[in-house]
DNA sequence: ACGTGTTACGCAATCGTTTTCAGACCATAG
DNA sequence: CTATGGTCTGAAAACGATTGCGTAACACGT
């Protein structure tokens, strides 16, 4: 920068202005300047810039574990809708580690951050009370517990679970079940009130055994379907809260010989990019990605220039996308014509090889 | 820092020593200082410390599309090694453009990283002559084009290749096709010459017009199967240069009413985590993502320790992992009497049903 | 008693910016 | 011609750490 200013035969604040464009400064003078600037090549250095000013253009985001789908998309729109503001990104994963949150936090502190994102805080993370005491701003995306007064962004669950009950109940299933989430965080319970509101209102009757929580996790829809399966008469719906234990319940049920949707229809929620890659392919609740990782930079960039927290809770609304893994449920009679159909040409066939 | 020293009794300096534990300090002024750090909750500043010392402890990663699974995978690793050493991770999406990417560099050479890793950097990159002109040290993982000189980290894709033959040859597949990604790209076409030449050498022959080149995604996986089926005698087995147009590739194939892996088995390369989502679950040969991130970070910090670019290529083994979507050939006779008892069965089901 | 070496600590400069304050310059109005 | 005000610019003090250099204190051998 002296260099700069040397060259351009000017003090050092009045390159600084130029850089920043204050106001007060004279055409020519910035001309000659910024002709100073591209023949040293001169890249202003961010550490001096955030020392002083007390900005240095970043924002952290906690994820509760890169490589889940849904996060992962969380990511990248947030990295997105960070850089169009000209922010950078540092990223930490927490992997469900109470310390190595706490680390991860106090690194951005000691950066002086303009804001942290989390996705998803756990019960035992201390990280918000950490940032309480001091005078950083950040959002919750996709609350987990006890964030009663944090700044929040999160989908409207109720509503996903309503849509996902409204689309089995005009299919015209009238036996259901559900496999939840960790029931110990809000966003799972409110999904599910949605859900069982809409059934019973529709006259149907969720019975206490056929709501299995669970841990959102592909394994676990997969070691769920004996239990499934075995209780007396077979429901002819599920509803998965995310679309991982969906895939996974799809997967146990093929493993057991059904057929998805013949046999049982399959919803979850999310619209994670598996999704399409399926056959068949997941009918789903869409988790609006894209326009809360926007909402929530949006209101993280809102308490930074306002300097003080927007205890503010944003709530975006969902939509259902229908494909293939949901269709009403089977009826004996028409299977059943179905199957001799099927033999009379599997014999045809047959004898035709031999 | 200077609230700790009055508090302490010392100078900044001694503070400063106690921090870095710098060696001439002495066990009971030490104690003091510590004690004093936790009563006033002292964090040092990390970007008056970076700016200091030239030192940010902090690296960059520049991935070409967040979303990937495979890039996904790498962030994860990198991120988790980056923090085992106490680095942070500013996380950067290029997306294919080439001025994003121009951006985010000249940010990171502003923040004064320690060092970049990129993830195959793309034929117009301009970023590795930006960096060749600064100190900072970078290397590349996964390499794309023209990085003849960089320090690079790749997995051994000529054995990937090989791996995927042996596989297919051993299961006695005798008219095999591959799908590739683009073949301007280095990783590509160390790929096909390994699964080439062992073909070959196995005295199988692959017909020009059975390698198809496209482009890594799902998508075009689903859309290649027309073509792949309308080819005069069927090929019985398919490698796809990753999962994801395998798994694209398995999908068109069950929309055209083909099973996999009885009418055609299916492999693919990366090993990400949708493979066993699906079913049948993906035959594939693993990309070592834990161990190629662990390599790129540790070579960066060596290069970042040294002071100057180590032009090292690691290459990091293979290996396959066999799982459902692979089988032998059918045949056609064995496959005529499995149709014949099937009808039995659902002939005499059918009955009682009625 | 003195030189010599070692260890522990403080002083002050420094990293590369931003920002306050004051001064220079010029135009306009009285 | 002088007061007044506005616009532009420069000097210098921060921001919060690290670090080279100097010095005090002490131990030791002579």
């Amino acid at each position: 920068m002296k260099d700069v200013a040397a060259i351009a035969g000017v003090s050092v604040s009045t390159v600084s202005r130029v850089i920043n464009n204050a106001i007060p400064v004279g055409a020519r003078t910035r001309e000659l300047v910024e002709q100073a600037i591209g023949e040293v090549n001169y890249r202003p250095n961010l550490l001096a810039s955030g020392l002083r000013s007390k900005s240095g253009n970043l924002i952290g985001l906690a994820v509760p574990e890169i490589g889940h789908q849904s996060f992962d998309t969380f990511i990248k729109y947030i990295e997105e809708y960070a850089r169009a503001n000209k922010y950078g990104l540092i990223l930490g994963d927490i992997q469900n580690d109470a310390d190595g949150e706490a680390d991860f936090i106090d690194q951005l502190i000691r950066r002086n951050v303009d804001g942290i994102i989390f996705i998803r805080v756990s019960d035992e993370s201390r990280a918000l009370e950490m940032l309480n005491s001091t005078t950083i701003p950040y959002v919750v995306l996709d609350r987990g517990a006890s964030t009663a007064t944090a700044p929040t962004v999160v989908m409207d669950n109720h509503q996903a679970g309503r849509l996902a009950a409204e689309h089995l109940i005009a299919l015209g299933h009238r036996d259901v079940a559900c496999v939840t989430g960790p029931l110990n965080v809000s966003l799972c319970r409110d999904r599910l009130d949605g859900f069982t509101q809409t059934v019973s209102a529709a006259g149907l009757r969720l019975l206490r055994h056929d709501i299995h929580e669970s841990d959102f996790r592909f394994e676990s829809g997969v070691k769920l379907v004996p239990a499934l399966l075995e209780r007396g008469p077979p429901v002819t719906a599920l509803w998965a809260q995310n679309d991982l234990m969906a895939i996974g319940i799809m997967a146990g049920l093929k493993d057991h010989g059904l057929s998805v949707p013949r046999d049982v229809s399959v919803i979850g929620v999310d619209d994670i990019v598996s999704c399409r890659m399926l056959r068949p392919q997941l009918t789903t609740v869409r988790q609006p990605f894209r326009e809360m990782s926007r909402a929530a930079v949006e209101l993280l960039l809102r308490e930074s220039a306002l300097g003080e927290r927007i205890s503010e809770k944003i709530a975006i609304p969902t939509e259902l996308v229908v494909r293939q893994s949901t269709a009403p449920p089977r009826d004996v009679r028409s299977q059943c014509q179905r199957v001799l159909s099927t033999v009379e040409t599997l014999k045809s066939v047959a004898e035709e090889v031999r």
